[in-house]
DNA sequence: GCAAAGCGCAACCCTTTGGTTGCTTTTATC
DNA sequence: GATAAAAGCAACCAAAGGGTTGCGCTTTGC
C-alpha cells in the first residue's frame, strides 16, 4: 500500500485546477513539451513549468529531455496508487457499515 | 461525471496529511466530535475545526450538531466521486495505449 | 444557578504557493 | 556562425494556508 505521506502528496498535486487539467490532457498517452502545454492555458511558461515539477515530484508525470524540448507524459502508476488509497478507505467504510447493518438487524430481530 | 472544479476541490481537501488522516479515522463509519478528533493530533481544536470545514466544503464529511457537540462523519459519496474521476483518466490512458499498441502491431506485421 | 465542556468567531502570524518578469543556456535551422 | 526556439534559473510579489491565542455563546450537569 501507498503511504499516507505519498498519498497526500499525490492528492495535493491533483488539488489544483491547472494541474488536474494538465493530467487530463496527458491522458491520451502522448508526451507534450512545456511550450505546447502552456499554449492550452492563459499562463506563463514558467507557471506551467512549476506545475509540471509538482506533478513530477508526486510521481504523476515523467520528464524526458529530447533535443531542445522537455517532454512530459503521464505516469499512470501515480494515479493508480491514489485510486487504490481511496478504495481502501471506501472498503473500510463499507465493511463498517455492513457490520452496523447486521447489528441493527440482529437487534431488531424479535426472535 | 463530477466536474473539474469539484474534483480539484476534493483532491485539494485530501492533499493535506492531517485531513487525510481525519478521513481515515472516520472510515470506521462512526461520527466524532471536534474535541475527540483533536485529541488524535498535536493540534489545537481550532486547527482541526478548519480542516473539518475544508473537508465539509469538499463534500467529504457531513456535520451534525448534537447537543453541545458538532459530530462529523464520512460522506462516502465524495470519495466515490474522486475515485471515479481518476478511473476516467486511467481509462482514457488505457484506451489510448491500446490504440497505440494495435497500431504498432499492425505496422510490425509483415503480412 | 453556576461551573465546566464544547464550540464558533475574529484577529493575527509565518510559510507556502501560484504567478510574474528578466536573464542565461542549450539546441535547431538557415 | 547568426538567429530563433525551447527551456532553465533566480528574484520578486500578492494571496492563500495552516497554525495560534483570546473571547463569547450554548449546553450539560451537579
Amino acid at each position: 500500500m501507498i503511504s499516507f505521506a505519498e498519498a497526500s502528496s499525490t492528492f495535493h498535486a491533483l488539488g489544483d485546477p491547472t494541474r488536474l487539467e494538465i493530467v487530463a490532457r496527458l491522458s491520451d498517452g502522448e508526451s507534450r513539451s512545456i511550450t505546447s502545454l502552456s499554449s492550452d492555458f492563459d499562463l506563463t511558461r514558467q507557471a506551467v513549468t512549476k506545475h509540471l515539477r509538482v506533478l513530477e515530484m508526486a510521481g504523476l508525470v515523467t520528464k524526458a529531455r529530447i533535443g531542445r524540448e522537455s517532454r512530459f507524459e503521464l505516469e499512470p502508476r501515480g494515479m493508480t496508487d491514489a485510486r487504490e488509497f481511496l478504495e481502501t478507505v471506501s472498503k473500510d467504510w463499507d465493511l463498517a457499515l455492513g457490520r452496523l447493518q447486521s447489528l441493527v438487524e440482529r437487534n431488531s430481530d424479535p426472535g
